[in-house]
DNA sequence: CTGTACTTTCAAGAATGATTGAAAATCATG
DNA sequence: CATGATTTTCAATCATTCTTGAAAGTACAG
């Protein structure tokens, strides 16, 4: 069977880059994060190169106030760090280049910003109906038995879901948790999960 | 220890309900569905009871075509169904009362929605430069040495990425796939890595 | 210090997405 | 099949978020 090995040229590559670059760009949007923001970090992943903020403003048509702003957000997500080039004043930005390791990094950072205060809140809110399981038939007041009832339904509704967050928050910070080369935690877990569940 | 069981009044019960379905709708946007489609789901969920359009729109103070459409897109994600009551012309709607079973079917529909897709695109771009891990050494062309090298790093980032994409497709697919009471594939998925990893 | 190169900020404008409300469509019933 | 009840649709409006570009801020070399 004869391997046909084309010589890519460099249009081609190129296109292929544009083409990676608005596919991520899209998928941004789904992730929390905005469009630009996913464009830029596909642009520095698929180029595997540092680039400055002039560069990436010419590669992706947007102003330098965008490209500033989407890179900041970029390092404060962890996925871009900022590089020095020695005799260049101008700073660079790199890309995780591990995809495991850049999943990680969003992992970690959306238990942070959205799971861990729903947890918060949600404790705090199921605090105001009352302890866990209680029974309240010992309680002689104007609840009627229908509405303690209602109320007992409301804290089971409340706890399977507080229950079902805890989970997620505890998985993913296993699949946080464990580092290692080459995926760690989430590769592993994939594997073990493929076989057991 | 003295277990105070206090009588929960039809007020704090509302604003318990208030405060969840604010906090659930304020989570909707980062994951992917308007604040008020997640709203109107928190209300389904928490209050436990089928309601139509009118009551939905009532308690949460929004127009008619607003509630029809966020109603019908929860249908459409499989986290509401329609019911009929005898006797009533309205139309009613009912959230799935089983949060792991909710947490199921949103994993199912984004993997349908977004990943399935995404992989679609990834495998096509790939395509576009070449066959997996070509040594494109056997071919007298136009491409410098560091051109191919080139080519070849951008393969193998997208490769990279199309491996981190398919575990996710398949570990989504496992979670879905087994089902059972009390959360199935997720659950136990859960129970199996806090031990294994 | 001063000038220059570079980066960040932010108010205004543009683009995108959500919401309304009333008209059109659908449906059940007598 | 005609009527009234109910649901759906969709153009217009409103709200939110994104983007721009120029001014302000920083940092560095001489």
């Amino acid at each position: 069977m004869a391997r046909q090995t084309r010589t890519i040229s460099a249009t081609q590559l190129t296109g292929a880059q544009e083409r990676f670059i608005q596919t991520w760009g899209q998928m941004g949007p789904s992730w929390g994060i905005s469009r630009t923001m996913a464009e830029v970090h596909a642009l520095l992943y698929i180029s595997g190169q540092p680039m400055n903020t002039d560069e990436v403003m010419e590669r992706l048509s947007i102003s330098r106030g965008n490209a500033s702003m989407s890179l900041r957000a970029l390092v404060e997500w962890s996925l871009v760090t900022r590089v020095h080039k020695r005799g260049d004043r101008k700073e660079y930005f790199e890309a995780d280049r591990d995809a495991w390791s850049m999943a990680r990094t969003i992992i970690r950072e959306r238990l942070r910003r959205e799971i861990l205060p729903l947890l918060t809140t949600l404790y705090d809110i199921r605090e105001e109906t009352g302890e866990r399981s209680a029974d309240a038939s010992g309680t002689a007041g104007p609840a009627s038995p229908a509405h303690t009832e209602t109320v007992a339904e409301h804290n089971r509704r409340l706890d399977a879901l507080v229950e079902l967050i805890q989970t997620i928050d505890k998985l993913g910070e296993r699949f946080v948790g464990s580092e290692g080369k080459g995926g760690g935690g989430l590769k592993l877990a994939a594997t073990v999960l493929s076989k057991v569940v």
